[in-house]
DNA sequence: ATTTGGCACTCGACCGAGTTAAGTGCCAAT
DNA sequence: ATTGGCACTTAACTCGGTCGAGTGCCAAAT
């Protein structure tokens, strides 16, 4: 068990290092922080927390820095949920004021995310697998080409062609049209595999080749874009780090460009404010960043995460604070519909 | 006039600058270039492109490097088109095959252009204005509820949520999607405005509120977007770029997430290449980068613009060839409808 | 009239030695 | 257990000196 005074000199540690970026001795600390205790006896301590793999020194004469596992208790036993600033609140509050479809919200949302914690600001779009078809529409373009539009009760539409090996007629469209709603309307994405399993068999077998390419590609829709999309925002905020630029800074870059690999750093969605600190998430370039993440979506079955990447001399309560305040409010704008 | 053999050693320059990115002296020149020609001529004639303003010295005793103005008549009088690489080639013949809808062209075209360019790339979205609506798709999500949904000729696909003052029957509501058709159909977007002008008049008073609302929604679907979008690829490029890190580089970041900004870097739309160069564009932050872009869509009426950002100090030959043979594929693919 | 080699000059880049300041660890005293 | 004192370490900074790439100019050569 580490003693409490020796968490507090933890905290100060981090503190002052997040704030001047620059390895903090002992002298300072008891200058900055009251804690009613002398330069000497401050060392003693840091010497343990050194031994405890807490801190570290970038070299034999310099200051402390905190370790990877140093920031993870800070994290978990320290850090306190800042309370936001007035203009924070006042922004987070209003952010979402006439947004005008899905892509404005998340856009938005990610923005706002960044302009906060001044920091990259990731924002995944809800998910489609665990939500809900609202119409399936179905135009002919030309007698052989259909295009297809899916939307969901989250807002969000797709669309695709499809091209036909017969002609089809206005009429079969529309039959079409009106059996896949039947069928489909009110139902999760995720079952639509299921409910369209012998849909085809309602159909004349003249029809069947075509409905059966049209029905395919609505498996596709469903199912392929699984593979979520997400959105990025204040890139710019990298250039506010003071680190070892073009070392850390291309494969950060490459990183936010691949959907891939932020989808995977996202993480799985579930409730609550989750924090991943440098080591602790496998990607090995980026492992000088951390990530604050937090699901949102209707209460009880989140559909998807959002989140802020930075340094992992960051400044975690803040950024906690911001991205759980920004997912709450989402999701309650995303519950009432818009 | 400037002679012939002058600007042979202007070339010289920008081709042994843009490679090394250090300052070219007199004796490598003679050097790594056989222009039968000493150290000592070469030297008299420098001074004379000095004079000219086409080329500087960063301090007295360095060698020299191309102004804006030296980028500017190697751009206009000397660069050659240079052919792609077979690589380079056979990437831009393929990249669009397979593509699934409008979002997915213009994506793989942007990324398609940042890695062969190895600088950042934009893509415009083919402006909204110029093309014409193919349907529009009205239904209704509750009574007092519709999804307006529009669907144009370049496949891009728009939705937006009207909320009603009365209710409104499925009768009603078809007939406003028939009679919506009926005039819109192939007209282009920018037209809309006039054709729905009296459109309310064909609908008796009680409808008339609700038909306006959506009416009201249709035209700011076509009107208000023409603040058109854009996307980005290739970041970590910039990463690459050898220059004096955080100054340069916030303001170019911060101006890649300004919609805004980019639609005005890529200027207006037209037939052709254009190259900008440093200080030729307005921007204070990014007067120490050039943009390549060409214009695309259609043959005689071309949509939208791409291009490339990078410092001054790029490979314009490279980048100019790359830009529009781009451009022409996805004119072409675009041309054939996909 | 051009081109060329030679030469003196300039100035940033690089190097090494010396100094400084921040910080530590340890020890003896409180 | 805490503290002040002290010797020690080491990166960062400063400096003078050297080096080298490059220039401009001039007189000789073509």
């Amino acid at each position: 068990m580490i003693a409490d005074r020796r968490l507090e000199i933890l905290r100060a540690i981090v503190d002052d290092y997040v704030a001047t970026n620059e390895p903090v001795g002992s002298k300072v600390l008891a200058a900055r922080h009251s804690l009613g205790i002398s330069p000497a006896t401050i060392r003693n301590e840091m010497a343990l927390l050194e031994e405890e793999g807490l801190i570290s020194q970038p070299h034999t004469s310099a200051g402390r820095i905190p370790t990877d596992l140093g920031y993870r208790v800070f994290v978990d036993r320290i850090s306190t949920v800042k309370p936001l600033s007035a203009p924070e609140r006042r922004a987070i509050d209003h952010f979402l004021e006439g947004a005008v479809d899905l892509d404005d919200v998340v856009n938005r949302t990610v923005r706002l995310l960044a302009q906060v914690t001044k920091q990259v600001a990731i924002v995944q779009y809800p998910s489609l697998s665990k939500s809900a078809v609202r119409h399936i529409e179905i135009l002919p373009l030309t007698p052989m080409r259909l295009m297809i539009v899916l939307i969901t009760d989250t807002g969000r539409v797709e669309q695709r062609i499809v091209e036909l090996a017969n002609q089809m007629s206005e009429a079969h469209v529309a039959k079409l049209r009106s059996q896949l709603n039947l069928l489909c309307a009110g139902e999760k994405l995720n079952l639509i595999p299921n409910t369209l399993k012998s849909f085809t068999e309602k159909f004349e077998p003249t029809e069947r080749t075509n409905v059966t390419s049209a029905v395919n590609v609505i498996l596709e829709m469903t199912i392929e874009r699984s593979e979520e999309k997400v959105i990025v925002s204040g890139t710019a905020n990298l250039a506010r780090i003071p680190s070892d630029f073009p070392t850390s800074f291309h494969p950060i870059l490459e990183a936010l460009e691949e959907q891939v690999v932020l989808l995977h750093l996202l993480g799985e969605t579930a409730d609550g404010t989750k924090v991943k600190i440098g080591h602790e998430q496998d990607n090995t370039n980026l492992q000088s960043t951390s990530i604050v993440t937090s699901g949102y979506g209707p209460e009880g079955e989140r559909v998807a995460n959002l989140g802020i990447i930075g340094p992992t001399r960051m400044d975690y309560s803040g950024s906690m604070s911001a991205v759980s305040a920004v997912a709450r409010y989402v999701s309650r704008f995303l519950e009432e519909g818009f």
